[in-house]
RNA sequence: CCGGAUGUGGUGAAAUUGGUAGACACGUCAGACUUAGGAUCUGAUGCCGCAAGGUGUGGGGGUUCGAGUCCCUCCAUCCGGACCA
């Protein structure tokens, strides 16, 4: 009997599929758990071998639970809408839809082929009507919804109107009303108008802003999706441009999402980003006031962080975006400043981040310190962005270095108020320092004074405490095809909702891809959707993804986006697992939406992920060979100094470690290199007219890096492959061997045979070629007790804790051990098998069968721990005591002979060593003295 | 520049609370069985040294009987954010 694992795997998976062991329902006994993938988009280059390693480890923790017991929710589908599909059908023709069927059906097959348990009739997909029907209605609920400051939560927006018609716009929802109003007059306003007041509140909203605007894709990006000024996907330029666009007001929740992270187990890292995202800080707003040429005085508003450095104050930078700018700017100063604002205007985002020069123009106005009288020369400078704060500052060189290399640039006199704290050389931002040069501040520690001066700026009724945040509302709408319709018709200039029971809407065909003119989407071509004045934008790629956890929970009820019992059962997900690129997207946005689902009473909890694990991702090793220029000759790595050389990308399949396999190099892209010439590292050469006996013995060495893993770089391995030559059970449990899960490294196929040999040590258990079964039911040694307890104890433990890594091992090692052993008998083995399962389930449920068991071994009990058979014995290590290899030991008289040999032995030395006291606590590491407290 | 993480053999990596550093595996070397081996098995393998021995967890310093682990500092790599007042 053999290890055959390809008859093994394709038996099971086939028997697994029949029996829907893997199909989970909502109604159990047992205590839920919930393990989430992040569901994949599916690209058409399939799965290269980083993808499953996430799957992987999920797969093995949702059996782990299984068989601890637990009623263990894994599903999967896929995040099918999105640009690259629409790229791909303008390029090809091929219907998105088309295109999306065909990559998921590859998909699946990858993943098949790995063997993982997700229950499939729970499978979802974004781009299928039955699905984002209810991403519409929830995209409504947040329509006719707004946050209310007062209660720090989402309301129907009902509610507001009721307010409104008994109190106007005054003193309603905790927070001052962009449009001010009284109810008799909200009374007499017609729909429109109420409409188009209402929507200052929703928390889906549509309004006019700068957008990021990407020319190359035709639509808008959200902030997560511009990286450095260039597009996420594609690295095309963006700009800014205003637009009508729909937005969702996440920075309602801006507290909520930072309070959120201290109850939910994330990584430091991971919070850290979002809150960084989020971006709180608290200050002030102050207001200064300026004389303007006219004559009249003009309030400027500056936001800080830093109050108590306003005696500091030398000059005022104004964002030159600001029209306030034009409004202060005086007579003999307008041709400079005229110059600075075209000069700003003709720059891109890209290179105002890229070169930080520091320019800036004086307008010639002055403001006044409020506190001392001073006057204070107003600038405009880029440096401030007109989208942060008031979009304008109070400069303190002595204390923010990039006011302090502006000063110096410009030449403005510098105050210092930190007195030694400051050393003329930059600036020092510090909070300890004690004040000087500052009014009725001098001597006051800064942290008092920050207080103090907010007191005073209220008082004096020119400012008051604020919160900022970095984080903007997120665009929420694409000019694209590919993704959800807006349920909303527009009528006259205002958005009417679709009633939900006109739900889905669904996406028409369209015949070209092109957006529509003044940047609509593709959908304004067609006459049938514009004759119904319906919205021709398309929802972004975030909106499915937002509440899919949810769904997988009731994935085929009609009447609702998912049963408020089927929630209740599921709750939060326990486990997700997925990639650290979606910190301040899909993860942010999907807190918000399950936030707001809570506040209206639509599910009970509103944080979905109660722990996320990131997995690291895996990089390809790139191989090289060195082409010399302008020839057919390649030369090997060590030698390719002695020429000048092209680096050349090679398929790493053809290369075994770092040696080139020069017979499937001469083969690779149809003969493109077969008459190379190949110089080997010791100086042969490889022909391809010399014959071949000679040729063979050439070594080629290729040169190595580590790169992002991509198809145009040849250093992808494709899983299937390894499957096919290894074993499904083989390629997970290398996966999980190659380290942490959560930490990123090169791909390398090299150590797979390692774990493929313990596989079918493991088999030899049970089962050899020349004995054929050889399992027995003789009774169990302490011997042989000890190496199972021992196992069970720490594969418990590391599967519990994710260290998949280490549990591999330790069943090497007790393979090894068993082996050593010459153990056979089904009292040891079989609770192994258990154990194994999560890691490699198909040669575990062959075994379990094997052993004379039915159903599946999922079903089976977690073999439990029990520790007096791992008690180290005292011939092991003389001196443990209590089972323990490490211990302390008082110096006790009930103490055991051993003991009292051991410390006897310990005290002549310690004493000696101590000069005659008496050691109280003596300890021992296997027999050996290593620590004393006297 | 700011924030986070990580630095251990030729390689991937172990080392629950400070307690024999390098488990386990790859690779390499030697051997066994073989017509043959890219199958299987056995042994060796941090570095220097014939050896005894010395030395060793990025560098330097500190706490401790004892530090990969804790503290300070410097360096390197990776990731994220970067004019956020």
């Amino acid at each position: 009997m053999e290890y055959n694992f390809r008859s093994i795997e394709k038996k099971w998976q086939q028997t697994w599929k029949e029996s829907g062991v893997y199909k989970v329902s909502n109604e159990s006994s047992k205590p839920k758990f919930y393990v989430l993938d992040m569901f994949p988009y599916p690209s058409g280059a399939g799965l290269h071998v980083g993808h499953p390693l996430g799957y992987i480890a999920s797969d093995i923790f949702a059996r782990f639970k299984r068989l601890k017991g637990y009623n263990v929710l894994h599903p999967m589908g896929y995040d099918a809408f999105g640009l690259p599909a629409e790229q791909y059908a303008i390029d090809h023709g091929v219907h998105p839809a088309v295109s999306t069927e065909a990559n998921i059906a590859n998909f699946r097959q990858q993943l098949d082929n790995i063997g993982f348990c997700f229950d499939w009739d729970r499978e979802v997909r974004t781009c299928e009507p039955s699905y984002y029907k209810w991403t519409q209605w929830i995209f409504l609920e947040l329509f006719h919804a707004y946050f209310d400051h007062t209660d720090q939560k989402a309301k129907p927006i009902s509610f507001l109107e009721e307010e409104f018609e008994k109190f106007g716009s005054t003193s309603v929802n905790g927070k001052r009303s962009p449009v001010s109003f009284t109810a008799q007059e909200w009374k007499a306003y017609d729909e429109k108008t109420r409409m188009d007041i209402l929507m200052n509140f929703r928390l889906a909203y549509c309004g006019y802003g700068e957008v990021n605007w990407c020319e190359a894709l035709g639509t808008v990006l959200a902030n997560d999706e511009v990286v450095n000024g260039v597009s996420e996907r594609g690295g095309h330029p963006v700009v800014k441009k205003k637009l009508r666009q729909w937005y969702l007001r996440i920075t309602e929740y801006a507290d909520r999402l930072l309070e959120g992270l201290e109850q939910i187990d994330f990584s430091d890292a991971m919070k850290e980003m979002q809150s960084n995202w989020i971006g709180k800080s608290s200050g002030a707003e102050i207001q200064f006031d300026i004389e303007t040429p006219s004559g009249e005085k003009l309030p400027l508003v500056v936001y800080t962080t830093r109050p108590d450095t306003i005696f500091g104050v030398d000059f005022m930078v104004v964002a030159p975006e600001l029209d306030l700018v034009q409004k202060i700017t005086t007579a003999d100063q307008k041709k400079e400043v005229d110059e600075y604002l075209a000069y700003v205007k003709s720059r891109s985002e890209r290179e105002r981040m890229a070169e930080k020069k520091i320019t800036g123009v004086f307008t010639g106005a002055y403001a006044i310190n409020p506190f001392d009288g001073r006057k204070i020369p107003v600038w405009a400078s880029e440096y401030v962005l007109a989208g942060y704060g008031t979009g304008a500052i109070m400069a303190v060189p002595c204390g923010d270095q990039r006011d302090f290399l502006f000063a110096k640039h410009f030449n403005i006199p510098i105050t210092n108020i930190i007195g030694e704290h400051y050393n003329g050389e930059e600036a020092n931002p510090t909070k300890e320092a004690k004040l000087e040069n500052s009014g009725f501040l001098n001597g006051m520690p800064m942290r008092e004074a920050l207080e103090k001066v907010i007191g005073e700026v209220e008082k004096k009724g020119i400012g008051r405490r604020k919160v900022n945040f970095k984080m903007r509302d997120a665009a929420f709408s694409r000019q694209r095809y590919w993704g959800e319709p807006f349920p909303i018709r527009w009528i006259d200039g205002t958005a009417y909702p679709l009633p939900a029971d006109q739900l889905p809407l669904l996406l028409p065909e369209v015949d070209k891809y092109s957006p529509g003119p003044e940047g609509e989407g593709p959908l304004s071509n067609i006459p049938e959707w514009t004759a119904l004045q319906l919205e021709t934008n398309t929802m972004p790629g975030y909106a499915g993804s937002s509440w899919y956890f949810l769904r997988y929970m009731d994935p085929h009820n009609e009447n609702e986006f998912c049963s408020r019992k089927a929630s209740d059962y599921w709750g939060q997900v326990d486990l997700y697992i997925g990639g650290t690129e979606h910190a301040v997207g899909h993860l942010l946005y999907s807190r918000m939406w399950t936030k707001v689902l809570y506040d209206l009473g639509h599910i009970g909890h509103d944080e979905p992920y109660k722990k996320l694990v990131n997995q690291g991702m895996i990089q390809g090793s790139s191989r090289f060979v060195y082409r010399v220029r302008g020839t057919n000759q390649f030369v090997s790595a060590g030698l390719k100094d002695q020429y000048e050389t092209d680096t050349l990308h090679v398929d790493v399949n053809m290369v075994d470690g770092f040696e080139l396999n020069i017979e499937a190099f001469r083969k690779w892209r149809n003969g493109e290199y077969k008459d190379a010439e190949l110089i080997g590292e010791d100086g042969t050469i490889s022909s391809p007219h010399t014959t071949n006996n000679e040729g063979q013995s050439v070594k080629y060495l290729c040169g190595a890096e580590v790169e992002k893993m991509s198809k145009s770089k040849f250093n992808t391995v494709n899983p299937d492959d390894l499957v096919q030559r290894y074993g499904a059970d083989t390629f997970r449990m290398y996966e999980m061997f190659l380290g942490p899960v959560e930490i990123s490294k090169p791909w390398d196929t090299k150590g797979i045979e390692g774990v493929h040999r313990f596989l079918k040590k493991f088999w030899r258990l049970f089962a050899t070629e020349e004995k054929g079964w050889i399992v027995n039911e003789k009774a169990p040694t302490d011997a042989e007790l000890k190496v199972l307890h021992k196992t069970i104890r720490k594969i418990g433990d590391d599967t519990e804790r994710f260290s998949f890594n280490t549990a591999v091992s330790a069943f090497m090692i007790a393979t090894n051990e068993l082996a050593d052993l010459d153990c056979h008998k089904k009292a040891i083995l079989e609770p192994l098998v258990i154990l194994l399962t999560p890691y490699a389930p198909h040669i575990c449920e062959e075994i379990w069968h094997l052993l004379g068991n039915s159903g599946t071994v999922l079903d089976a009990s977690f073999p439990v721990f029990e520790e007096k058979y791992v008690k180290e014995s005292t011939k092991d290590y003389p001196v443990a005591i209590n089972g323990k290899t490490r211990t302390e030991m008082t110096l006790a008289l009930d103490a055991s002979p051993q003991e009292v040999e051991a410390l006897v032995l310990a005290n002549e030395v310690v004493q000696k060593w101590l000069e005659g006291k008496a050691p109280k606590k003596v300890i021992f590491v296997k027999g050996k003295m290593v620590n004393v407290v006297v």
